[in-house]
DNA sequence: TTCATATATTCGGAAATACGGATATTAGCA
DNA sequence: TGCTAATATCCGTATTTCCGAATATATGAA
């Protein structure tokens, strides 16, 4: 289960935290999109992703050959509250700004 | 200026954030309280407090050879907010005890 | 001064984390 | 089947973080 350490250590880095970000509020968003808004190697969007949902703050579905990811809907409500506060002052912080494409249609 | 990034780096280690816990709603504890309570080597607290105090996290004040620590009363609103949702979690599950006595009276 | 106490800093080494190219896996389609 | 696209995982390396004993600093008291 979630530990409030865990949580901190997997937004305690620039790449998981901006991905968060894009997540927050968006439904599913295709890994493609994120690695185009990302601007890093897919690779490193993909291990990320992969530590957020090892964490369980972020869920996959597979559509065809596409994963979608979300925040995952039934966080603890102190961590949603948590990733609500950072999430504000962390798209500032980190200039997110969200791809103005779907490439997964 | 504080990051949501540094903050949850500051906030992604046991130790610091055992920390926080400790001083969150308690006004100003004696280091020789925090390394009691913590049961780790001084050279260690001393360490962590330092970096939550490069983070602007805490502040310390000194009286004679004694140091004082609190929260930062200045901190962010929204660090505020985030710093509150994790620290009632973070007791629980770093089974935080408040050390008896003052070393320092 | 000198000593004792409280705290901070240094430093070398261990452990954890991050990186990204290469490769593997999975699914759709011809 | 075989091919392609999307995504995940592997793996050697580089970087960061953590540790705690030893040492330094600062203060008060004798």
């Amino acid at each position: 289960m979630l530990t409030p350490t865990q949580l901190c250590k997997c937004l305690g880095d620039d790449i998981r935290l901006s991905l968060i970000c894009l997540l927050h509020g968006q439904g599913e968003v295709c890994v493609c999109d994120l690695v185009e808004a990302m601007q890093a190697p897919q690779s490193t969007v993909s291990r990320h992703l992969a530590q957020l949902r090892q964490c369980e703050l972020v869920v996959a579905r597979r559509q065809g050959t596409w994963m979608h990811y979300q925040l995952n809907p039934a966080l603890p409500e102190w961590a949603a509250v948590a990733i609500q506060a950072l999430v504000v002052p962390a798209r500032d912080s980190l200039n997110i700004t969200f791809p103005n494409a779907a490439c997964c249609g």
